[in-house]
DNA sequence: CGTAATCAATAGTGGTCGCTACAGAATGAA
DNA sequence: TTCATTCTGTAGCGACCACTATTGATTACG
């Protein structure tokens, strides 16, 4: 034992969670259907049930490996700049690149694959994600107001809520077809609310 | 001739179009089934199509009475307010009750209802209202630049993007759970960044 | 080889979707 | 009354939904 008995597997799983991503991304979680799926992955639904469980199962597994490719760099930002005004100036240039850009669909798919779901249990998840990512920002604004980098009365709370909201309309707006140039003007009007 | 004749409908068709409205706004356009609004209005699905006709046109119906009842605020305010500056305050204000408001669903209903919509017609003409409420933001600005109100160099269309941002990114969070203080804060917040 | 194990393809399951054919009930007009 | 008209309720249409039972193909182990 164990070299792998059985039939082996005919299609690469990782590619097929790729392509899961994207038509999750593009679509929405209910929109995108179990047919939808197999004829992209190009492999019958048994084998797809096999390999990821259900579509809910599947759909926690594609967020897990989203918010790891394409959702972080809001968290690496943060940890890494000098500042949390550095960091939200960097990671509101960074989503006016990545919400834009054409290599994968547009938008933040945590921001958007849940809207408007009948099951609760997918939209929870998606939102607690979105708070977790508030959560992150407002401790850093904190911090910095601890350090006596920003102001000292200066309500944390609603600037990290003032930066998620730009972030979603920048995702909402880049989904309507907005393109990067106008995604890089908003977040520069943006950061003129920024304490000085 | 012409008294209405044949058999009086047994329901109240302005009521019908209210309780349906706010399944819409809650559930979104998909997520909304016909069977979902026979049971909330109390009439056969028979009843519902000869009213309303098939469930495309009666969203039309219902998103038209959403904006005269619910979306108008923006605009009276963009031409009430002496200066773009004092209507965008005034707006963010409002949106920060309006979209918490207990007595309706949260949030703005022309920017959730057709976010992951199947078919692109619903979602399409959601998208045109969004652009038109853009275009008012931006042709106000605009007069106030040319009126000296506001500094010659400012990017009416990166300006107008960015109020629009915070708007979307009010009403998700609102659809999240947010109530109206943080909402209030966040509007405060956002108000820093308006030209000086 | 034979056998156990794993995957693939066909062909469905019951359920819900938007929508409607049909027959009966309630009205005004003649 | 008799008739045309308009609405209501039942019952069901075909299409799609997520999901799976079954059968056969393909592998490793002994």
């Amino acid at each position: 034992m164990t070299g792998q008995r059985g039939r082996p597997r005919s299609f690469d799983r990782d590619a097929a969670l790729d392509a899961a991503m994207r038509l999750f991304w593009e679509r929405g979680y209910e929109a995108t259907s179990i047919a939808d799926l197999t004829r992209e992955l190009g492999i019958g639904a048994p084998s797809l049930y096999a390999a990821f469980g259900d579509k809910r199962t599947l759909f926690d597994e594609v967020v897990a490996a989203y918010g790891a490719r394409y959702a972080d760099f809001a968290a690496v930002a943060l940890t890494e700049e000098p500042s949390a005004g550095a960091a939200v100036r960097r990671i509101l240039r960074e989503a006016a690149a990545i919400y834009t850009d054409p290599a994968h669909p547009k938008g933040c798919m945590v921001l958007s694959a849940a809207v408007n779901t009948a099951s609760d249990e997918v939209a929870e998840a998606l939102r607690q994600r979105r708070e977790a990512g508030l959560a992150l920002f407002e401790s850093r604004i904190r911090a910095d107001v601890a350090a006596g980098a920003l102001p000292a009365g200066t309500d944390a709370c609603g600037l990290a809520r003032y930066v998620a909201a730009v972030l979603q309309g920048m995702s909402q707006q880049s989904r309507d077809g907005a393109g990067r140039k106008e995604m890089e003007a908003l977040a520069e009007a943006a950061m003129a609310a920024w304490p000085r």
